[in-house]
Order: C-alpha cells, then sequence, then structure tokens
DNA sequence: ATATATTTTCAAAAAATTTTGAAAGTTTAA
DNA sequence: TTAAACTTTCAAAATTTTTTGAAAATATAT
C-alpha cells in the first residue's frame, strides 16, 4: 500500500466514523486530512485533496474549530489562512468528549428535569411508570456526566501539571 | 405540566438527542415511547401514538430489537406481536455500549491495522506524520476498546452475579 | 483611495436519508 | 385447504441534510 492509498483509506475510515457520531462525513474527511498532514493546508489545498467546493471547506473548517480540535495558522508573509489539526490523539478525544457532554449530555439533563415536574396520580401506573423511568434516567445521566467531569479535570491536571514543569 | 405533554417532551429531546448519535430521530422516538409505556405495545399502538406508518414502525422496531434494548412480547390468546423496552437504564446503556464498541470501534481499529502496513521512505516527513498519527491514533482506539471491555465485563459479571444468588 | 486577494455567506441544486403505503409474504384458526 | 389476521418488504415520494458557486463582505497592498 502506498502512502496515498493508505491516507485515503484513513480518510476514508475517519469519514464513516464520523456519520455515526453524529458528524458530517466531510467534516470528518477534513479532519482527517489536516490529522496526517505534516504542514498546515490552506482552503485551496483541502478543495484539492478532497475535491469539494471552496464554500464547503469554509464551513466545515470553522466547524472544526468550533470543536476545538482545528486551529487557523496565520504564516508571515502569506495573505492566505492556514488551518492545522490538534496532532495529540489524547486531546483531541478530551476535547471532543468535552464538547459532546456540553452539547448532548447537559441539555438531556435539563430535558429530564423539566419533565420530572409533572404533578399526577401516582397509583396511575401509566404515571408510576414515567415517574421512574425519568428518575432512573436522571440517575444514569448525572452519574455520566459526573464520571466525565472527573475524566476531563484529571486530564486538565495533568496537561497543567506539565506545563508547570517548565517554570518550576 | 401533564403525563402526555411531559411524555411528549421527553419522547422529543429523545429523538433529538438519538440525532447526534448516529440514531435515526424515529427509532430514538420509537424507544423513548416504549420506555415510558407501562405495557408492551402493538405496532398499532405505536403508530397511533407517534402518527408514523406501519412500514415505518415495522423497520424502528426491528432496529431496535437488533440493538438488544427492545424485545418481542407475545400473549397467550393474543394475534398481534406486542414490543417492550428494557426498563433497567444500566442495562440500556451497557447494550448500547457493547453494540456501538462493535459496529463502530473495532472496524476504525481494523482500518487502522491496514493502513498501518505502507513501506515507504520514512525520512519523508509526509510518510512521517502518517505513520505517528496512525500509531497514536491505533494506541488510543487500543485502548478505548479495552476500556470498554472491562466495564461491559464487570457489568456482566454483576448481572450473572446476581443470576446466580437465585440458585444459593 | 483603489485595486487585488481572500474569506464568508446563503439561496438554490444535489445528494442522502427517511417515510409511506400497498402488495407480497407469513402465520394461525377453522 | 381456505380465509382472515397480521407482518414484512421495497419502490416511489417526501423530507432533511449537504454541497455548490457566485455575490457580498472583508482585509491587505500599492
Amino acid at each position: 500500500m502506498t502512502l496515498d492509498e493508505a491516507k485515503q483509506h484513513l480518510i476514508q475510515a475517519w469519514g464513516t466514523l464520523g456519520s455515526s457520531w453524529g458528524v458530517s462525513r466531510t467534516m470528518a474527511q477534513v479532519h482527517a486530512l489536516l490529522l496526517v498532514s505534516p504542514a498546515p493546508m490552506t482552503t485551496e489545498d483541502i478543495m484539492e485533496a478532497l475535491q469539494i467546493s471552496r464554500g464547503n471547506v469554509n464551513m466545515n473548517v470553522r466547524d472544526l474549530i468550533d470543536w476545538g480540535i482545528v486551529r487557523k495558522v496565520l504564516k508571515p508573509g502569506e495573505r492566505k489562512e492556514f488551518f492545522e489539526a490538534e496532532k495529540d490523539v489524547w486531546k483531541v478525544g478530551m476535547q471532543i468528549t468535552k464538547e459532546r457532554k456540553k452539547r448532548e449530555l447537559e441539555p438531556l439533563i435539563r430535558a429530564l428535569e423539566q419533565v420530572s415536574t409533572i404533578e399526577a396520580d401516582i397509583t396511575d401506573p401509566d404515571v408510576k411508570q414515567f415517574t421512574e423511568t425519568v428518575e432512573n434516567l436522571k440517575k444514569f445521566a448525572n452519574n455520566t456526566n459526573n464520571t466525565l467531569e472527573t475524566i476531563i479535570k484529571t486530564e486538565e491536571n495533568v496537561i497543567w501539571g506539565s506545563f508547570f514543569k517548565l517554570f518550576k
């Protein structure tokens, strides 16, 4: 397998994975492309490599920046903007976890809080099943939330820890 | 908030969440509906409750059964099939974790194995960045896989543990 | 200030996904 | 066996999501 074939395979696999994670195929492909690129790329480089339009690249790069896993890089003497992906895979995983927690888990927890405010006859089996399920979902969601919180905090400490070491 | 309003809210919220998890909105809604229902439901009950077609209910219920979070129930003396959701939220979470691991993480690991078989000039920075990233992704994916494996195994032991207690 | 390079926006088009509903298939009862 | 009850399939339609590309906006250089 040549390098280019391998790159194509990886970009393809990452794109497929993306779709089952609520990330559009193209966004995942742009991410994969930047991940394996040794140097920052311009919008045109990405257009060329993935054969997609300017608007599409712009949109997806912006989303990746919002997710905190791609950065804009300015090169002295160059008008064009360059983009590079965070290369530390562990940081990428952590960042995605953090964002998904914020975008999905926290809204779910708020929704569960809302629906647990019904006042109704507790002897009605329909009401009983509903409140019971909601209570269990709340416990589960909060448990997951706390676990993720701990993991993220721990990771942040590890990162800050090694940062401070520089000044020791 | 009345029970029906609350149910609608929850079904809606669960459906929205589903879309960002690679699960179709309707599949998640059918799941939510069965989760809060005190009794197993027929295809027609579901059609009525969610205002969707027969074929749609059939397809989504089949998928939920494939995921292992909904069961077919036969009532003596009834021709129709009934469906009920697994109500133990922890078991549901575990089952989804197990399936996603099988459907997404394992294929990714196989893809990564594949693309790491390139033979090329290691001094080329393009090759270097690629192999390095792939190696890191492999480590990360394997690490995640092992962690999930442990969690699932532990959970299975807990379940089997309480099962065996019945015969003690 | 003007021209040029570059990025962003967004309405319309294309593509992908989901849903429908009726026909075909299956199971059960008599 | 036949008929009725019920489930499954799947091509076409509807809907949703993604992509395009050219115009508008912004930034930089002369």
